[in-house]
DNA sequence: TCTGGGGTCCTAGGACCC
DNA sequence: TCTGGGGTCCTAGGACCC
């Protein structure tokens, strides 16, 4: 049997860990640059506001409706899961870290007596040592488990658990789910889906075999599978190493000129090299581009990228910074009101397994002792304590976060205090 | 009229996920 | 004024090889 536990409504109900006055008020966070609406809470949700809502054309409403509004705090959201999953990770030894707010657990290998029992347990515990509710729902496969999950969120979320432990009930969670709401379908399948009279996910199990993998390939088919209670999605107890890593953001300002664009890149940039060495990873290839607002309609339209090979992988910041620049040259075009750039790490290889070249003029091993004290440094005196000239300190591609909470359990100055 | 066959590797683009 | 960011996997088609 294999689980999915799942926070509910998870970054609303990290806000209200630190700031119980949240309590039964409706909550909503916002993207970065404080741009759309991201999560919220059920009260959210009961107003009618959707995923997606455009922040600054719902303020009126935000503010009528007492909406408390806020900026995303990933550093919070990123402590706080990592307390949900060390302590999911307790009850059972074969877990799949999926996402910020979700885990799968395998429990096919525990001689637990009842699994609805140890879902309770799960939940009761999270809650009273973390202060984020979730739901868990257990199936045969990962496919039926996210169903469990969904379907008792949808009709009974204070019981909040769910185990499909018959074959009735697996026909009654195929019933109730739509074909657009299971794992594995987006918006094209669910309409091709729905143009060929497959509705439900009860209608999909009975589908031809050929057809949907003519249809939707191998992904498909799996998803099939998974349906009919064959696994046929693996669970990963390993976290993969990466293949890429991106860093790009949307400024909060336009930019105009070359510096300040010269400066937001290195700042990605940096942040990329500084993931690698989390890693101990090497990139042998940078993809960075640039672009402008597609939504503003009165600027020109303008996208370059371009793909910058380095001789020797590095993780090295200004190495890395140094090809970056080298490659935003040949992509910048003057009089452009740019909106976004970004940089990408490709060809990503461990760092002990590099190919030096024999003409390569760079001390290495000097240069990782440095960037080794740098990252040290930014661990110690927090995040950009130390970084390079290019980096500069513009001001106008900084992220707009107006309404960011406190980072109460990373930062010092942001503990909560509490008056007796 | 006629064009070998069977591979591999790479890339771009499309689908999906949170 | 203002519209998110970071990933994965699969397939088709082109380039290249013998």
């Amino acid at each position: 049997m294999i689980a999915l536990v799942d926070c509910n409504n998870f970054y609303a109900s990290c806000e209200r860990v630190f700031n119980p006055s949240l309590e039964g008020k409706p909550i909503v966070i916002l993207s970065n640059n404080d741009g759309c609406v991201i999560a919220r809470s059920d009260e959210a949700k009961e107003l009618g506001i959707k995923m997606g809502a455009i922040a600054f054309m719902n303020r009126e409403f935000f503010e009528a409706n007492g909406v408390q509004v806020f900026s995303s705090n990933y550093t919070l959201y990123g402590s706080l899961s990592n307390r949900v999953m060390r302590k999911l990770g307790t009850f059972c030894n074969n877990i799949e870290y999926y996402s910020i707010d979700e885990a799968f657990l395998d429990f096919s290998s525990h001689i637990y007596q009842d699994l609805l029992q140890v879902g309770f347990e799960m939940k009761a515990q999270v809650f009273s040592e973390i202060g984020i509710p979730v739901s868990v729902g257990m199936g045969p496969t990962k496919t039926l488990a996210k169903m469990a999950n969904r379907f008792i969120k949808k009709t009974n979320k204070q019981k909040g658990v769910h185990v499909l432990d018959s074959a009735d009930k697996i026909e009654e969670v195929l019933a109730f789910t739509a074909v657009a709401d299971v794992w594995g379908i987006g918006p094209q399948y669910a309409k091709l889906l729905q143009q060929h009279g497959f509705l439900t996910a009860a209608d999909l199990v009975k589908a031809p075999e050929e057809w949907v993998r003519k249809q939707m390939s191998v992904v498909g088919q799996r998803t099939l599978n998974e349906l009919k209670g064959i696994c046929s999605i693996a669970l990963e107890a390993e976290t993969p190493t990466k293949k890429n890593i991106c860093v790009a953001r949307g400024f909060g300002q336009l930019i105009n000129n070359k510096p300040e664009l010269q400066g937001a890149l290195a700042n990605y940039v940096s942040i990329v090299a500084e993931k690698l060495r989390k890693g101990n990873l090497c990139t042998k290839q940078m993809h960075l581009f640039v672009q402008t607002n597609e939504h503003r309609t009165q600027d020109e339209q303008y996208y370059r990228s371009i793909d910058v090979a380095l001789p020797v992988a590095s993780s090295d910041t200004t190495e890395l910074l140094h090809y970056a620049n080298l490659g935003l040259d040949r992509i910048y075009r003057p009089g452009i009101n740019y909106h976004k750039v970004g940089c990408m790490a490709l060809n990503l290889i461990p760092a002990n397994q590099i190919q030096f070249s024999m003409f390569d003029a760079q001390n290495r091993l000097r240069k990782n002792t440095m960037m080794k004290a740098l990252d040290n440094l930014n661990l110690d005196l927090g995040k950009n304590a130390v970084k390079f000239a290019t980096q500069g300190n513009g001001k106008n591609w900084h992220l707009r976060q107006e309404k960011c909470s406190p980072c109460y359990t990373t930062r010092w100055q942001d503990i909560l205090t509490i008056q007796i």
